[in-house]
DNA sequence: TAATTTTTACGAAAAATTTCGTAGATAATT
DNA sequence: AATTATCTACGAAATTTTTCGTAAAAATTA
């Protein structure tokens, strides 16, 4: 799986939110953050394209851009790198430095315990 | 914080496993990865000297770098900026995701249901 | 219809990161 | 002592990533 560069990355997060976007409103949101001009993002959207990160709809005169991966694959990816670099491959080091200092609420908590619970009864099945 | 090049990461690694470590074992463990160029290890710390990233000990004739920033913070950088830029700031989603197919040993699980008895003990109370 | 605005395409500059060659110093070996 | 090996310093090439200017086409506005 192809990584995305940082940028890329921002523009992904974008479309993930947005959904199908055009590169005027990618470069507005984009701009929030600091100020990047217009021909940049559009070179970076028709990048993308070309490393088939994103596709393209160019049925209107400002085409539509959408992701063309899944955010949970970039994620797992993104993470696994995380775990094997910063962390030692320790998913409970990984998780205990996500949870810790009040990161996660009351409510996710029961998420993960739940989740935990399934995990668990899942092993001792097999 | 100084944010870490992907291959200063790598460095940092080492040295945050191994212990102080002059070039050539930094640059013999970096090849078991990938080849690199003496030089180019050699000339990857010492920038990361200059960035404050690394120090040395220059007494002996081959130079003992050793980290100069913790692990865990670092970690922490890295990961707060994957649960914004991937995870929506998502902790759960996060550790879900950290937690999913198996990555996490039984044992490790039952750490991290320790760690969310004591973080909802401690909410309870406030 | 003419002028202005919006858009894409594209090349290339700029910046950041990574890689390595060469020179010179010091140490070890023959 | 001469040769060989090891090490640092340093500049600069190579690569990757980011940024932007210019041109041309299409659409909108005056």
């Amino acid at each position: 799986m192809i990584k995305p560069t940082e940028t890329e990355l921002e523009i992904l997060n974008i479309l993930w939110n947005e959904g199908p976007c055009n590169v005027r409103t990618v470069n507005e949101i984009m701009n929030q953050q600091k100020e990047v001009g217009y021909t940049t993002t559009l070179k970076l959207m028709q990048i993308m394209t070309q490393k088939g990160l994103v596709e393209r709809d160019e049925s209107s005169r400002s085409h539509i851009y959408s992701a063309k991966i899944r955010a949970e694959d970039i994620q797992e990816q993104m993470l696994d790198k995380l775990l094997n670099t910063a962390f030692g491959g320790s998913a409970s080091k990984l998780v205990l430095s996500a949870l810790g200092s009040g990161k996660a609420s009351a409510r996710e908590l029961e998420e993960i315990k739940a989740l935990i619970q399934k995990l668990e009864k899942d092993g001792t099945e097999q």
